[in-house]
DNA sequence: TTTATTTGTTACAGTAAGTGTAACAAATAC
DNA sequence: GTATTTGTTACACTTACTGTAACAAATAAA
């Protein structure tokens, strides 16, 4: 599952719940509305759930809440929560040939850039919470 | 190889090609320079070929010569030469559960937020030029 | 014309990574 | 005590990546 992925994922999770808050609904049930493995569901969740987005219940009647009030989480939060890598995988080649000094400096340079380049994602991310994506996707939000 | 190590790996060979201009180099050569495989890096080299960013000759003293200014040649032309995909790697899961329409409209609203991110980071690279990157690592260029 | 060399492309075996599902221990409401 | 649910691990299967080799087409030089 790539990062994007798992964010959009899980952002249809959360807003799944958002929608039917307070009732707590279990991966199975959430999974089904999805359309994702139940099994694959609940490792995303367990992320969210470390990371107090959401709350977990264990046993009969147990499931998931979200944690968080919509207009209160945004979707860098979330990106964290699930994807421990930093970047969107970007990476060069560690190896250097003849010109060492300058592989390695030309190295140092793109993995700043790319960092850089993630700072601006990560911004973008920041400015996104989840009410404003149910309400540009027409959900209704359950909070008041 | 991933988009950012094909990025890297091409600028490095460019700027070679910049600071030894207008000498020709065969791929053997800029591949023991940079660390890469010869083969590998020729299907990188044909591609900037085939957009006009460096000129090949075969046989026997043939090879590779840039074909543009340093300060005419940025990220995103390179980057677009080499990688056919768009972004870097974003997508969505495409199949939906019980909640059909609602998903669609998730998936429709996360490909527009990717593609959105795609736009800023082709942006940034639009004004990253290999004359900034080698003065930056300190490579000088052989253009006047 | 012949020869040596280089690009451009394909192929391929070996490795690594991703995928989907199942299974089960720990937790917990009833 | 029992049924159920989360959280985690395992595993077979598939897919993608990697590095290298091989070779046809092209071409400069002899």
């Amino acid at each position: 599952m790539s990062a994007s992925t798992k964010l959009s994922t899980s952002v249809k999770a959360l807003s799944y719940l958002a929608a039917t808050h307070p009732t707590t609904h279990n991966s199975a049930n959430i999974a089904e509305q999805i359309g994702v493995n139940a099994s694959k569901l609940r490792r995303l969740m367990s992320m969210l759930t470390k990371n107090d987005i959401v709350k977990s219940t264990q046993g009969i009647s147990g499931g998931f809440l979200l944690n968080k009030h919509p207009k209160d989480l945004h979707l860098q939060e979330i990106y964290c929560a699930i994807e421990d890598r930093k970047a969107f995988h970007l990476d060069v080649n560690k190896k250097s040939g003849k010109g060492k000094n300058i592989n390695v400096t030309f190295n140092e340079y793109f993995l700043n850039l790319f960092s850089d380049i993630q700072v601006d994602i990560e911004n973008k991310m920041k400015k996104i919470n989840l009410l404003s994506i149910m309400k540009q996707t027409g959900i209704k939000s359950n909070y008041k």
